[in-house]
DNA sequence: GCCAACGTTGGC
DNA sequence: GCCAACGTTGGC
């Protein structure tokens, strides 16, 4: 089992609308980098933790766990010409971009970057290394059992 | 809105 | 295959 540590912009999917999801559960739609696409192309696996991250907001940080619920196809938003995501370059026959579907464990109380990165047992995560700009990181156990920790301890 | 960092593109 | 230009990310 891997854990990982998954971006949304809560204008666009928070934990309160996943929560409000049937199954509670979506499509990580809208991955348009390598890297991570590969990462839930060849790596991910059913169960593996997700650490549900808010960017580009007001107070970016951790906001509730879940888990990987399927394994990756194709990203439906590359074929949507209305889509923001959408990518004329991909074909249906071979699509360029996939997704898994994330489903909700539960929302914790905010996990904020600054807090994060106060936290010298987080220190080396990698979203928290400078330059990191990738929307899908790997986290490692003892870094997932630590924030599940914070998470718990100082609710 | 700024800007550092970094991925991608495209000319050569 | 190099690398400059450009676009995007994302915190502040």
């Amino acid at each position: 089992m891997r854990f990982w540590l998954m971006k949304s912009e809560p204008d666009e999917v928070s934990i309160d609308h996943l929560a409000a999801l049937p199954q509670q559960t979506v499509a990580w739609f809208g991955v348009r980098n390598y890297q991570a696409r590969n990462f839930m192309r060849d790596q991910m696996q059913l169960g593996d933790g997700v650490l549900f991250y808010h960017s580009s907001c007001a107070e970016p940080g951790i906001a509730g766990l879940a888990e990987v619920a399927s394994a990756a196809y194709p990203d439906a938003t590359q074929f949507d010409p209305a889509s923001p995501y959408h990518d004329p370059q991909s074909d249906l026959q071979h699509p360029r971009w996939l997704n898994v579907d994330v489903k909700l464990v539960r929302k914790t109380r905010l996990l904020s970057l600054q807090e994060m990165r106060e936290r010298p047992e987080l220190a080396d995560m990698r979203v928290l290394q400078r330059g990191n700009r990738l929307s899908i990181t790997p986290v490692d156990p003892q870094h997932w059992q630590a924030v599940l920790t914070l998470l718990e301890g100082a609710a």
